[in-house]
DNA sequence: CCTAGAACCTGCGAGC
DNA sequence: TGCTCGCAGGTTCTAG
């Protein structure tokens, strides 16, 4: 409920006898729309979150946080369940096209027909940052995390703090393929799950942990080259590269 | 306006 | 055994 700012009790009064609509989802984001309301059930699952459907009668979870019981004869519910809180429950006005308001800045992800490629090269060139920072900029270009980011920036051969002002139009292309091939092949497996946290509502893992070649492979060699891989810290996290194919940006000044 | 870094949390494994 | 430290998939806020 911490996104949820009047709190629980006023989240469970206002959701009371509504009906859902079918589930949409914006980059990490997905909501849920109140059937004649104009108003979502937002969620995000921040670091550790889980959106589960469980029968009635499992056994709470241990970080169970949110129960959602149905008035259907199915016998199921929808739990959220958080270890560390970042992510939560909310509920929201929506925007004329459909958007819970408080994500209209969030970007298309670039799995989605309308992304614009041209859009995101020309925020590139007009950003001061570096680009391991765009990629996870969710107002650029969403559900790049973390890893998929490090996944795409070692299949493009580019380090991650290679300015973006630099980048050419063919750069911007070539690395927006790879960002799309790391995530199509994530989204074939099921994502990646190095734990039981990541699961889907029925409680699967993905695979995609064991395709990975630059994510955690610290030590281990380059799929390429066989040079061994590097992590470095970068914003409170770390970023894995090969030292050789993904050379470290000359310094300008 | 923009960007970099801290803050928000709990749990686990490594090292002492 | 038990303590501290570092680390974990994300987003938002604030200082500069």
């Amino acid at each position: 409920m911490r996104r949820h700012i009047a709190g629980g009790n006023d989240f469970t009064y206002r959701l009371k006898g509504h009906r859902f609509g079918t589930p949409r989802r914006r980059g990490k984001y997905l909501w849920l729309p109140l059937e004649d309301s104009g108003q979502s059930v937002l969620a995000h699952l921040g670091m550790s979150g889980q959106l589960l459907v469980q029968p009635n009668d499992a056994v709470d979870e241990k970080h169970l946080r949110i129960r959602v019981r149905f008035a259907d004869e199915l016998g199921t519910e929808l739990r959220f369940v958080d270890q560390r809180t970042f992510g939560g429950l909310s509920l929201h006005d929506n925007t004329p096209d459909g958007l819970p308001d408080v994500i209209s800045h969030i970007a298309r992800d670039p799995l989605d027909p309308l992304f614009d490629d041209e859009a995101f090269h020309e925020a590139l060139r007009r950003k001061r940052t570096t680009i391991k920072r765009a990629l996870l900029d969710q107002s650029l270009i969403s559900g790049v995390g973390n890893i998929y980011a490090d996944e795409a920036l070692w299949r493009s051969r580019v380090h991650y703090e290679r300015p973006t002002a630099g980048f050419t139009r063919p750069r911007t292309a070539e690395l927006l393929g790879h960002v799309r091939d790391v995530m199509n092949a994530a989204l074939d497996v099921g994502g990646t799950s190095f734990d039981s946290l990541y699961v889907n509502v029925n409680g699967e893992s993905g695979y995609f942990d064991r395709s990975l070649d630059a994510y955690g492979r610290e030590g281990l060699p380059c799929g390429r080259c066989a040079t061994p891989m590097l992590r470095r810290p970068w914003m409170n996290r770390s970023s894995y590269f090969c030292p050789k194919c993904q050379r470290v940006p000359r310094v300008v000044s």
